[in-house]
DNA sequence: GTCAATAGTTGG
DNA sequence: CAACTATTGACG
């Protein structure tokens, strides 16, 4: 139905005007306005052009129509919103607590003209969907049928928790079950959690869809993304890959959508709107009658509860490694080897097992979390750390350019010779970081070729890429990286995988840092015996005994996961709760903290019944960055919408009471990591 | 964001 | 008391 009137979002971030605005339209604009198109229309006492979005239709008004103002254009030929990414952006405004302007700009691209751009005219298409080259194990052709029969019965939001160990081929089932959609005519999106770190399961996916794939990542230019997303709408492109924006591709026909590696926490968006990609995949799939597949080695504690006890998925399991055996675990117990004199690095069994690899011409990836050389610089004589003046983190040292930086905002100065506080010239520097394995390699084993992948080395376009493509060709034996190394990297080369300090992970202060660690060793440890040859995996620790490393070894995520569950039951956490965490941030510590007991007290009298777990003011993890102070508050409740409004009133009745000068409120429900 | 009305401040 | 500045509120 063409209204006169059209309800128009108007492009403004604040969030006083997040409601819709009544607009005449203009009869030479009826026959063309659409739901979902941008219009421009005058806005303020100014009448000041603005950018909108038209929302609905309407024939009538609730407004005074006298007041009315017309719609003066509408700039582009079709609609930038679809009836699906509109409803999307809705529910995200209810589920996420924020305005529909920003899920709107989240789900359509910053395009600044409706024209093609160059290069978007669509090449002939090429798509060998048949997947001829490939026989499946047993498994492998269950998972596929049982996705292909939910597709078939347009089983709207069904939602698959593919668990298969690394290298039990669950690709293989991706490209399976897409080949099937295509086929129907539908379409479908692959989310990664990072393109630049999967570059082989993307090119698995380019080869066999052709130019009905269009390959989505952040270093695009606006540009680029705009091409990609229009040849979406127009139907050009019947595949998408990408990080977790790319759930938003426009489809007209979504019939599938994969979501590999799904514990990863790349698929929280940190900044507003805070949507989880999975969910908003749910919430896709639900709307279009889509289905959705989840796939990884080590499913998050949250998926495989629904997947099992809660029967929310359904669980599909790929048990076996394809022509591959398990790779023998060796837990190293530091401590022992500190008892032996060893002061290295490397323990003795792993310093041999790397120098049998070097011996025999085969490759290893050494693993540690950490970038740079030394993790701080300390005054032997007063004792004081070296630390950024602007975050309270301390410098790192970094070898080759004799600099201290923080990870923190990036600044540094050079390295001083004398103690800044004392004068002393006993600085010394202590603890690991990637630079310093490559420096012990090369002083076990001179000579060797190196590569060491970290944000350091990684700040080019192709960086990542070239980097790998060295270490493929063998332009080196050892490959040395923080977890960007850890991923679904395939060396056929690669017999041995040392993680330098496996405990590193484990003491964040976050309730997931067994869970977090637990993966990030199993999916390190799959890097090993990739090809025919057998893979040693060696975890250096100084707490051997700690559950999640003791798991790992074993490799059996089942037994893991019954360890966890039952420790997230026995403490109340999540997913059986959910929490709500509130930063403010401010330049003046004493305000912040006053300003959030201020809240507490608001918390505590507004929480009577008890219903909210209130869990007392404390310093985040990292208290102070780029000269800003940061205190945070933590609220428990086994139900997500009641402590969404607790939070949002208690919010809304401390500014009424605080004006809250130069302070910023960061507020995120089950946020991906606790900082 | 922008504008304009309003309240508050200053200088003669 | 006029002239200027900061604050507030509305925007269809």
């Amino acid at each position: 139905m063409i209204g006169r009137y059209a309800k128009v979002c108007i492009d403004s971030k604040h969030s006083e005007l997040d409601f819709l605005f009544d607009y005449i339209i203009p009869a030479e604009l009826e026959e063309n306005i659409l739901v979902g198109m941008r219009c421009v229309v005058p806005f303020g006492k100014g009448n000041t052009p603005t950018t909108g979005y038209i929302i609905a239709l309407a024939g009538e008004t609730d407004s005074d129509p006298e007041k009315l103002k017309a719609i003066a254009a509408l700039p582009d030929a079709f609609c930038v919103l679809t009836e699906e990414t509109l409803a999307l952006a809705q529910w995200m405004r209810q589920k996420y607590y924020t305005t529909l302007i920003s899920c709107i700009r989240c789900v359509a691209p910053t395009a600044k003209t409706g024209k093609p751009f160059p290069g978007t005219r669509a090449k002939k298409k090429q798509m060998d969907a048949s997947c001829a080259k490939v026989t499946l194990t047993q498994a492998q052709e269950a998972a596929v049928k049982k996705i292909t029969l939910a597709m078939e019965k347009k089983a709207a939001g069904a939602a698959f928790l593919l668990h298969g160990v690394t290298g039990s081929g669950k690709t293989e089932v991706y490209l399976h079950a897409i080949a099937r959609v295509l086929k129907a005519g539908y379409q479908a999106i692959v989310l990664v959690p990072e393109i630049a770190l999967t570059p082989q399961t993307v090119d698995l996916f380019t080869a066999r869809f052709g130019d009905a794939v269009a390959v989505t990542h952040s270093r695009l230019t606006p540009g680029e993304r705009f091409a990609i997303w229009k040849q979406a709408i127009e139907g050009e492109i019947q595949l998408v890959i990408g990080p977790r924006s790319a759930v938003f591709a426009p489809f007209a026909r979504v019939g599938l959508i994969v979501i590999d590696e799904e514990h990863e926490h790349t698929y929280h968006s940190e900044t507003s709107p805070k949507y989880d990609a999975r969910a908003v995949a749910l919430k896709r799939a639900e709307l279009a009658g889509a289905v959705v597949v989840m796939g990884s080695a080590t499913p998050s504690t949250e998926s495989y509860l629904r997947a099992t006890e809660k029967g929310e998925y359904t669980l599909l399991k790929l048990p076996h490694r394809i022509n591959l055996t398990f790779p023998q675990v060796h837990i190293i117990d530091m401590r022992r080897e500190l008892a032996r004199g060893n002061t290295s690095l490397f323990a003795g069994d792993f310093a041999r097992a790397l120098g049998e690899t070097l011996q025999m011409g085969r490759q290893a990836i050494l693993f540690l979390n950490r970038r740079g050389y030394s993790t701080f610089v300390s005054c032997r004589r007063c004792g004081g750390v070296l630390s950024c003046d602007r975050c309270r983190v301390n410098y790192t040292y970094h070898a080759n350019t004799a600099a201290l930086l923080c990870h923190y905002c990036g600044q540094g100065m050079p390295l001083p010779s004398l103690c800044p506080e004392c004068k002393s010239a006993h600085l010394r520097r202590f603890g690991v970081g990637t630079q310093q394995v490559e420096a012990e390699v090369a002083r076990l084993f001179p000579g060797t070729a190196t590569l060491r992948m970290d944000m350091d080395t990684t700040k080019g376009k192709h960086s990542h890429a070239d980097i790998l493509a060295a270490f493929r060709r063998g332009a080196a034996q050892v490959l040395i990286g923080t977890q960007m190394v850890a991923k679904g990297l395939d060396f056929p080369q690669v017999v041995l995988v040392g993680v330098v300090a496996a405990d590193l992970s484990l003491f964040s202060g976050d309730f997931r840092a067994g869970e977090h660690t637990f993966q990030l060793l199993t999916q390190v440890a799959g890097r090993a015996g990739r090809a025919r040859h057998p893979g040693r995996v060696f975890l250096q620790s100084y707490n051997p005994e700690h559950y999640a490393l003791a798991f790992s070894r074993q490799g059996h995520y089942e037994d893991f996961y019954a360890h966890e569950i039952e420790l997230r039951r026995t403490m109340n956490y999540p997913p059986f709760s959910h929490i709500f965490s509130i930063m403010l941030s401010g330049p003046g510590e004493r305000e912040v903290i006053a300003a959030l007991h201020k809240l507490q007290a608001i918390m505590v009298y507004c929480n009577k019944k008890g219903r909210f777990a209130l869990m007392g003011i404390s310093p985040a993890f990292v208290s102070k960055i780029k000269s800003q102070f940061r205190w945070k508050l933590l609220v428990k409740c086994e139900e997500e919408e009641p402590l969404k409004q607790f939070v949002l009133y208690c919010i809304k009745k401390l500014r009424e009471n605080d004006p809250l000068a130069g302070i910023t409120v960061h507020l995120s429900l089950n946020p991906a990591l606790m900082e």
